[in-house]
DNA sequence: AGCACGCCGACT
DNA sequence: GTCGGCGTGCTC
């Protein structure tokens, strides 16, 4: 009896295996092992698959028992780590092993396509040309970054630590020392490096590039085209890369020897995978590298507060660079404008043209900053500040302009808009974050001899727009830039000497409670951008301005004393009052449909479903006006509890339930959702 | 997830 | 009389 069965996990939501029969078809073809990618035959359809398990029988019956249509002989299994990783993000996230495992491959191999992973595996197997001597000088470490240094790079086995520093205090300089120690002291060692988003940061790359010259180098993004994508992933996999640069998708690749990670930046939402299986990929690289036992390395100006908090308890080692790396780099001057004196006219206060002006005559950049996220409106009264805040739990609740009626994100109250404010009797209320459209041709128009740029999703779709934007600023060509947060990573520029923010507010009155701490993070990064070496013959520190209704907010005065820990702790104390992350866990239950009122059917049973439980609290059914596509219409549900194991325990049982509710709808559940 | 099968409404 | 809508069920 030479036929052997083979398990095999497939993309599908069928939390199950499928068996099939394996018959060598030439002398050399070993059964698959477990790890190894096959195609096989799956109803009407052929489809790749992985391997988990072998056996000599089945509990399916023989005749019913379809055979392997392929085995990657030619691509080496998958090891026991990187299975476990899938594993545990399939039980984390609620999919099923097969959607996570095959979900994160490359294209060409979901897609079976045999010539061009040939073709790939030849291309790894040449030997890599490197340039020949490291062309960048080595700086000198000051003393914190060597204490940083030294502290990761004598730890044995896993340890998190979190890199507090803010820009210009020479993280990356810590990366890439640690790395170099990595590097030499496992001759056959990978590290990962992960950022946000790469095409924003090229210059990190000619950075490791010009640093590690012999080093074989590959990148994991999804601005590859899928034969480079295919290329650097064998790479990795058979263990030939050495320094993998990556943004969120790269936590999954399967590099068998890895023995470093950074996370760069790692407060970045960009980490968050936002479609298909939504994991967050600096929790998986901290998960990974626990189970690896090595070191991971999280940096940021502005950490989560997750990571804030677990610094604090002692779980991850703070590591902290309070000064600037170059002693000329001088900070930007931060000044707030108190838009209820200085009033705003279509958007602009008068100190802001101003400072434009000045900027012009003297043929300098100024870069306009709106923070243009598509924020639900809160409603707000001009004359006293009162805000529509829901009494129940405190959360800011939301305009919807549909059937004009406010309503609370986070518990699903309902309220009527008050027709004067209930604070003072005004009846000038108004939606908070509207009328930014304005401002840019508002701007055209107050200074029409200027050369504008936009920089934003739009403006910047065509490939290398971006980069062609970017250096227009370089060489000088603009007077005024308006941007979005596209604007707020990657390079500074020495001639932009003036940043303008134009209406952040609203983000501190946003429904989403990660609101604040996101745009303390664009303000520190966005403020970045005014040129840092600022000691130049003759001129004045760069300036960044604030318009704020609120300059007393301690948002913004921790923004102008650059005190980033002091509007943590009253942030912590915020979101421990109201059990928020990190002091409570979520997930949310989505459910879409064309009509609405089928969602939310959905969803109330859903909720008799999972019924009361110790330790859980779960929302009403909570329509959402912000739909994806038109015809759709989507609703959720809140789950929170301060445990979560809890919270996982809730899901794990609920979730085979909702599979058999038939109500005709999509739904998806989402664990630590970024914003609810 | 796909994909087929199956049972009820407007069309050549 | 058929074409096609989407509800239901299965895939080794």
């Amino acid at each position: 009896m030479s036929q052997k069965i083979v398990r095999v996990v497939l993309e599908a939501p069928i939390d199950k295996s499928f068996d099939y029969l394996y018959q060598p078809t030439k002398v050399d073809d070993a059964i698959p092992e477990v790890g190894q990618l096959v195609v096989v035959p799956f109803g009407r359809r052929t489809v790749v698959g992985l391997v988990v398990g072998t056996g000599d029988s089945s509990d399916v019956p023989v005749e019913k028992l379809k055979a392997v249509a392929y085995c990657f002989h030619e691509i080496p299994p998958f090891d026991k780590a990187w299975m476990d990783l899938c594993r545990f993000v399939a039980s984390y996230y609620h999919r099923t092993l097969g959607e996570v495992a095959i979900n994160v491959l490359p294209k060409m191999i979901r897609q079976n396509k045999q010539k061009s992973i040939q073709k790939a595996l030849k291309v790894i197997d040449e030997p890599v040309k490197g340039s020949e001597q490291q062309s960048e000088e080595v700086p000198e470490l000051n003393e914190d970054q060597r204490r940083a240094v030294e502290a990761i790079t004598a730890t044995e086995g896993f340890s998190t630590f979190l890199l507090y520093g803010v820009t210009g205090s020479g993280k990356t300089e810590v990366y890439l020392r640690a790395v170099a120690d990595k590097l030499a002291s496992s001759p056959d060692g990978q590290v990962l490096l992960m950022v946000p988003e790469i095409n924003l940061t090229p210059q990190l790359e000619k950075r490791i590039r010009s640093r590690f010259p012999r080093e074989h180098i590959v990148l994991q993004h999804s601005g590859l085209t899928e034969s480079e994508r295919l290329r650097d992933w064998l790479a990795i996999m058979t263990g030939r890369a050495r320094i993998i640069l990556g943004t969120r998708l790269s936590v999954m690749t399967p590099a068998p020897k890895l023995r470093m990670i950074v996370v760069d930046e790692e407060h970045d939402p960009s980490y968050k995978q936002q479609e298909g299986v939504r994991y967050s990929a600096r929790d998986l690289a901290v998960w990974r590298a626990n189970y690896l036992k090595i070191p991971i390395v999280l940096g940021s100006a502005t950490p989560s507060l997750e990571s804030w908090h677990h610094a604090k308890s002692g779980r991850y080692r703070e590591l902290a660079l309070p000064e600037r790396a170059r002693e000329n780099a001088a900070h930007p001057e931060i000044t707030l404008i108190d838009t209820s004196k200085d009033k705003l006219v279509d958007g602009l206060s008068q100190t802001l043209v101003d400072a434009i002006e000045k900027r012009i005559e003297k043929g300098e950049i100024s870069l306009l900053f709106l923070n243009r996220r598509g924020f639900a409106p809160v409603i707000t009264c001009n004359a006293c500040g009162w805000m529509s805040t829901c009494h129940r739990c405190s959360a800011y609740m939301v305009f919807h302009k549909a059937n004009r009626i406010l309503r609370c994100h986070h518990c699903g109250l309902e309220r009527r808009i008050p027709k004067v404010c209930p604070d003072c009797g005004n009846v000038d209320l108004q939606a908070l974050g509207r009328g930014t459209q304005r401002i840019e041709e508002n701007i055209r128009l107050r200074f029409p001899q200027a050369r504008i740029l936009r920089i934003d999703a739009d403006s910047t779709s065509r490939k290398g727009s971006l980069q062609e934007a970017l250096d227009a600023i370089y060489h000088g060509d603009v007077d005024i830039v308006i941007g979005t947060q596209m604007i707020a990573k990657g390079h500074d520029f020495q001639n932009l000497t003036l940043v303008g923010v134009l209406e952040p507010d609203a983000a501190l009155f946003s429904h989403d409670f990660r609101a604040g701490e996101r745009l303390f993070a664009q303000l520190m990064q966005v403020a970045g951008r005014a040129g840092r070496d600022a000691v130049r013959p003759g001129a004045n520190p760069s300036q960044v301005l604030i318009q704020t209704r609120y300059p007393s907010h301690p948002l913004y005065q921790a923004m102008r004393t650059r005190r980033y820990d002091a509007y943590v702790s009253q942030l912590m104390d915020e979101r421990h009052m109201a059990g928020f992350p990190p002091f409570g866990f979520q997930a949310l239950l989505m459910a879409e449909a064309k009509d609405i009122s089928k969602a939310m059917m959905f969803l109330q049973q859903a909720k008799v479903l999972l019924g009361r439980r110790e330790g859980l609290t779960v929302s009403d059914a909570i329509p959402m006006t912000i739909m994806r596509v038109a015809d759709i219409e989507r609703a959720q549900l809140l789950i929170e509890s301060a445990s979560r194991p809890v919270l996982q325990a809730a899901l794990t049982e609920w979730i085979p339930q909702l599979r058999n509710v038939k109500a005709n709808v999509r739904w998806t559940i989402e664990v630590d959702p970024l914003s609810i």
